[in-house]
DNA sequence: CTGTCGGCACAGAGCCGACAA
DNA sequence: TTGTCGGCTCTGTGCCGACAG
């Protein structure tokens, strides 16, 4: 399985906001258990292997599959049992801070038209604005044809015009030969990217039905048609260590971190399966705290477009003891959205309240704390600042959150956090959240409007995308906030005031800054 | 990399003649060399790593890739130094012998019209009337629809018309699809067999330039189109033993071998490459043989369709000590044919006449009693005869060639070959085997005709064709041989008296029967 | 603003017999 | 016997504005 190495920026855009990869030289557990969950095969050979082997991150490589584009890492580990508190991590990935790194990038995920019907892509007029070379719109039809590099370095070319009434920006020649030859289906994403040479980029990131799973189902011609056969041929299986049969691999790789021999694992960002290779600062810090039986935890899970983070909440209503991997099985207030994540790790969950009869409000404050590492990962993986921000309504009606900042800014916003979450549970402790949130909207706001207004940055006209930018300040004169819309951004994740929170609310396409 | 178990005569027929697979608990030597040699990294690390590895083997998996439909198998060795010469192998693979085996295949190489061209396959006449169910031929025109599944058991459709002047036999609706799903290309060849029940099958032999090799060449939309990356991809690295970076794998696997712990190799049956699992035994006795420069060997090498043999004859130029691998360097008669073979192992050839200046006839035949284990592997690998014939002519005009035989007539052919040889180089030193035949033409069938009457099979109407069947007895009554024909069968290559031997002058369709 | 639809034009897929090797 | 060609038909791709959410 061949893949090129991608820049760090290219890689997090393509990736979505979830995944997270360690730094080189930090010091992670390696879950077995997690790493044969992504395989077809069931992990029979586990039992006599280790459930956590604590390693040192000797490598790391962000990388993307030839063949389907998406973006994989490939992490060395080094087993060492020696160093158990000693060797700080030393500066781990490269980052884009070269000259020519990303500076802003959009995904959008296709629709029937743009993958099914003529041909054709209509590009969001802020995305063409934004990322597209300037058209010249005294030519009639405006058109002009635009060149964009793939994560292969291969280039496509487009035909950008500005056509139809009312008038939109569009994708026609090239288009659907993009199309076939990435075989991209309703519901991939693309995400556009531009460097600061103004050279455009072209990201994949597959919908989850079209990434494996999908069972092989014999003697039906068209159920076993290219696609499916290709993604139980690749996506699968070269999931696993050394791209085949995982059940072997993983036990391999038992034998070898038994050894202390140094092994490497391939870590594909798909959504719903969390990393198998954590951080052991969060490891250890969240298999501290006292998972009981009824303690109120909340998690975060990426939006189908994996540009925004949502907030779920669930009461834990069985602790298992050993291996900390899914200990703890959780009774999810809308069960419909956590499908596989019955049982989670500790690490992947924050206590919003325990079940402690003796009330103690500010107990679960200082546990909290600990939950900062799990920010760990993202900061040292791109080695900048990165926001996330949603335009609302109108034009001018937008809200910003400084989603990923500099270790000292981040602290606070944690705290705020999880000072709100402790509010929240005390005031309304049967709601969610996200219902209770409205009660708290101005204290919030204020709150926000504090921490983020130095860092605005551009945004999106209408519906909620996501920009990242490698430049500090765009269009700062539409940053202000304002609360008379109808809905509003926590944390990455619309919430509509007075309506039910479902996933048919949320957008569809991202605009992003780093 | 997922890929389905497949039956061993479907892969068999599937992987041509050549390939040979060790039986489950034969001894072998692994070569890291040659497991090296396949892939497009070179070998640096290999240096530290012994040249030849003695192993039982432990497993054999026939396998057929989900994406590419190529037939492999995966091997898994244990390094036993320990049992030199003790635990008789144990027999190997499943056979076949099951009352539903492929009892007929035929393959064909794609021309252009069948891979380009608007979208129908010409089926040779023979491969119609013996594989396809039978037409009705009162239609008009006769037409019906055929049901073939592939290697993976999904069903593919196909209108089998016949019609035209002069009529012929056509796959149209449908072929176009399968050519495309399966990416087929002018030069690959596609493997048509029958079940006893009846059931057709389809498989797919790839010309080697669609394979591997093929340097991924950035920035070039058309070069870098999906084939190509495929094949970087997943054919070259996937080779290898666990599909990832060849030389850390080959050295990898040194080290377990070193340690004596059991590994596991894929073997892709590529013509041109020589298997690096080599049964101890063929290794054992070539080695023990006195090789000089100057002495005379000949190699056989499959056609291009993979379906015959061909011999072709060299001197040794030098003999490298150290590893036998590759340590005969051979000046072939026709340089042409052997690009990447200069190099060879003393396996592969056999000796036809020593260089001694003191010039004893009858040493070499001595010696070439040795040069029979190169069948070892064969008749272990399906576990029954193997018929290998050719049609000439005419209708009636044939040559039957019992290819495969048990072991007590095989060794009687093997004979029969080493004296042909022996009288060929001393009777005509200095001209090629082919070109001398036609003196030794008489003689020579009434050989053939003295081993070969009493088994019979089916056989195609002109041009040159291979069939398996797991009948021993089909269409006996036309089995005669006659010599007023324009080209007969020597070994399963097929010779035109009087004009020089090309490679134009093969067919490139095979009708078989094991 | 942008997703989908129906209309339309046109390229090329796909089927055919003719012909020749 | 069968590979290739030119012709023909017709499907389906691909571009378009209309319209509505």
């Amino acid at each position: 399985m061949a893949a090129d190495e991608v820049d760090p920026a290219v890689w997090k855009a393509c990736a979505g906001t979830a995944p997270r990869v360690p730094a080189v030289g930090s010091r992670v557990y390696y879950f077995p258990h997690g790493h044969a969950e992504q395989a077809a095969s069931p992990p029979d050979v586990l039992e006599a292997i280790p459930s956590m082997i604590l390693c040192c991150v000797t490598a790391v490589h962000l990388l993307a599959d030839h063949d389907t584009d998406e973006v994989f890492a490939r992490i060395q580990l080094d087993p060492c049992f020696h160093l158990l508190f000693s060797q700080a991590p030393k500066e781990g990935l490269p980052s884009s801070q070269e000259e020519d790194g990303v500076f802003l990038s959009f995904s959008k995920i296709l629709t029937a038209s743009d993958a099914n019907n003529g041909g054709g892509f209509s590009v969001p007029r802020f995305c063409a604005e934004t990322l597209l070379p300037p058209l010249d719109y005294e030519k009639r039809p405006p058109s002009q044809t635009i060149y964009v590099r793939d994560l292969h370095g291969n280039s496509w070319s487009f035909r950008h015009i500005y056509r139809g009434t009312p008038r939109r920006h569009l994708l026609t020649t090239g288009w659907s030969t993009f199309v076939n030859e990435k075989r991209l289906v309703t519901g991939d994403s693309v995400v556009f990217m531009k460097k600061l040479s103004g050279q455009l980029l072209v990201g994949i990131r597959r919908t989850s039905q079209s990434r494996g799973t999908t069972e092989y189902s014999p003697y039906n011609p068209k159920a076993t048609s290219w696609k499916i056969e290709k993604h139980t041929a690749e996506k699968v299986l070269p999931k696993n260590a050394r791209g085949e049969v995982l059940a072997s691999s993983v036990a391999e790789i038992g034998r070898l971190a038994g050894r202390g021999m140094p092994f490497e694992v391939l870590y594909y960002p798909k959504s719903g399966y969390p990393n198998f290779v954590v951080a052991a600062e969060a490891v250890d810090t969240a298999i501290k705290l006292h998972w009981t039986i009824g303690s109120r935890v909340k998690m975060s899970v990426e939006s189908e477009d994996s540009a925004r983070m949502t907030w779920f909440q669930g009461t834990i209503s069985k602790v298992t003891q050993g291996s900390p991997w899914r200990m703890l099985q959780v009774t999810w207030d809308e069960p419909e959205v956590f499908k596989n994540a019955r049982n989670v790790s500790p690490w992947q969950v924050e206590l919003v309240c325990v079940s402690s009869q003796i009330d103690t409000p500010f107990h679960p404050m200082k546990k909290l704390k600990g939950t900062e590492s799990s920010e760990f990962f993202h900061h040292q993986l791109i080695g900048m600042p990165s926001f996330q921000m949603t335009g609302l309504d109108g034009r001018n009606q937008r809200l910003f959150n400084y989603h990923l900042s500099p270790p000292s800014i981040q602290g606070a916003r944690q705290d705020a956090v999880n000072a709100l979450n402790i509010c929240d549970c005390i005031n309304q402790p049967n709601k969610l959240l996200v219902n209770g949130l409205a009660s708290l909207k101005k204290d919030l706001f204020t709150d926000l409007g504090t921490n983020i207004s130095t860092h605005s940055v551009s945004c999106p006209p209408s519906e909620n995308s996501t920009q990242t930018s490698d430049e500090k300040i765009s269009e700062p004169e539409n940053s202000t906030v304002k609360s008379s819309t109808q809905s509003f951004l926590l944390f990455g994740k619309v919430i509509h005031l007075g309506q039910p929170n479902n996933g048919d609310t949320v957008d569809e396409h991202q605009l992003w800054a780093i």
